[in-house]
DNA sequence: CCGTATCCGAGGCGATACTG
DNA sequence: CAGTATCGCCTCGGATACGG
């Protein structure tokens, strides 16, 4: 794998396919099916963001992982980084155009779990509970 | 966490949230936001398939992945499992409706990365380019 | 403030073997 | 065919410390 570069723990994101055979989804999915990009992603639609603002919006994550997370949006055309050489610096985040046509989809899949859940929730309900019952015997 | 039952290493998906912050996205990412539940429903979208029917056509799938990721999709209600107790044994699974309104949220990820394939591969080829400079000094 | 480097634990997932 | 049980790798990601 060429280690040539100065070791971020890899930008490529979770990792290498192999077969596509699929449609372009497995694609999808390893760009922004990790824990924190579609988070970042939905806070930066709603402005222009600094670093410490995104920490602070995106509740659990850690430097690390907000650092690669921007790098890696970044890295697919989906945010701009800029960088003003300030005292102390100074760093803002904002979606692309195709960072913001990503976030309509994200959209989508938002409010079907909004509009979901509740029949989510009861569903495993029902389902853990007749698991249960057959335990019994 | 009460270990009561058969210990199928949790059917629970990923794993407990904690914050709760954000909008429904983080629990529509937990529920598929693993490697292989899209791929299923998107398989299953597509008509009723039987365990090795869905083996088969989702590539790389292992017997173990796929028995724990529909047990997860009909705990959630998203496909319905049908056994009829022939000989061989034979299970039939279904995307429910719920199932098949989440896949056109599905679909238009899908579309988008179709859209946008181009433009992420060649916004990676100019980062990394442009990374491999500043590397040179 | 904005990162990067290193260490390390947790658990997702694959391989394999075994039942009904 | 459909499913379960074990085992172990390997990667993601959190904690921490340091640098510009």
């Amino acid at each position: 794998m060429s280690v040539g570069h100065t070791g971020v723990t890899t930008l490529e994101g979770p990792q290498g396919h192999e077969h596509e055979q699929d449609c372009g989804i497995r694609e999808v999915l390893d760009r922004i099916g990790d824990k924190w990009s579609v988070l970042v992603v939905v806070e930066l639609a709603a402005g222009v963001r600094r670093f410490r603002q995104l920490q602070r919006a995106v509740p659990g994550i850690s430097q690390r992982m907000l650092t690669l997370t921007v790098r890696r949006l970044e890295r697919d055309g989906l945010l701009t980084r800029s960088v003003y050489p300030t005292v102390p610096p100074q760093v803002e985040y904002e979606l692309t155009k195709m960072g913001h046509s990503l976030h309509t989809q994200v959209r989508g899949l938002a409010d079907w779990a909004a509009a979901h859940r509740d029949a989510v929730v009861e569903s495993r309900r029902r389902f853990d509970r007749e698991r249960a019952q057959s335990e019994l015997q």
